[in-house]
DNA sequence: TCTTGCACCTCTAGTCGCTAGAGGATGTAG
DNA sequence: CTACATCCTCTAGCGACTAGAGGTGCAAGA
């Protein structure tokens, strides 16, 4: 029986040693057993739970969100029709987002490409935040 | 000479009530002169700088973004080019965003179509966050 | 065996950009 | 004069960490 600590439970999974510990002090991963100098001492299983953590970090899952899903994931009988609709309002999200954003990058294409790159009283960077009036693309 | 309460400015400006006190605080808007009762009395620049704080916050740009773009428009004799560097490394940052959003959203678009509705330990969603190997589109 | 030096421990405080609430003062309309 | 909205200051909280202080554990080389 291997002992992994920290740094290579962190290494292994991708997640930050100080994160782990954060994640600990949250209740979203089980406070591992200790060696007798008091250092966590992880299991294969801790690395995969933080695994999952991470890969739904990365999809931009809220921590509470994760936690709905690890409980889903700790007792595979369930329905799974939790965890499609957290995955479905999720979807919804990044879609808005992206729409959001489509619409920022055109103000800013603008806004860039109209900067005669002179002084500051002629230039459209300044003149579109000073004016709203004047933007191209309304989004907001 | 009309004066403005922080009311009135926040209905002008669309900056709520608490973030106008506290664009005050971070020094982002001049501490405006008071009333004999000890409130807040605006002037129409600082509506119109409340306005451009708001739009570009809108835009994303950060709070130290702002106060550079500020002290920029404060001066109009200076060069654009700080402006225009600022607005640029924002659209960078935006199409970022944008290409790993989307990337996001292909990656949730399979977990949820791929959803049987079924029990949990069928569940594509629960899988694809359990098993970083079976993302069919890879973008971490 | 000693020592070097890294990895680990806990705890607190800071990040960003607000937002909420307590507890009290002011201003205005009826 | 009395409601009542609006204002004031101050502190604490949000999410999801991150940084740092000050101390302990552990493995390897001299």
């Amino acid at each position: 029986m291997k002992k992994i600590t920290i740094g290579e439970a962190a290494r292994r999974s991708g997640v930050k040693v100080p994160t782990v510990r954060y994640y600990e002090s949250i209740g979203l991963l089980a406070a591992p057993s200790r060696s007798e100098g008091n250092q966590r001492s992880f299991e294969p299983a801790d690395i995969s739970r933080l695994t999952f953590i991470r890969h739904a970090r990365e999809l931009g899952f809220e921590i509470e969100a994760i936690r709905t899903l690890l409980t889903l994931q700790d007792d595979p009988h369930q329905s799974c029709a939790s965890a499609d609709a957290i995955a479905k309002a999720r979807l919804v999200e990044v879609e808005q987002r992206i729409r959001s954003l489509m619409a920022l990058k055109a103000e800013l294409e603008t806004m860039v490409e109209g900067c005669g790159h002179g002084r500051v009283d002629q230039c459209r960077v300044i003149e579109v935040l000073a004016d709203h009036g004047r933007c191209t693309h309304p989004h907001h």
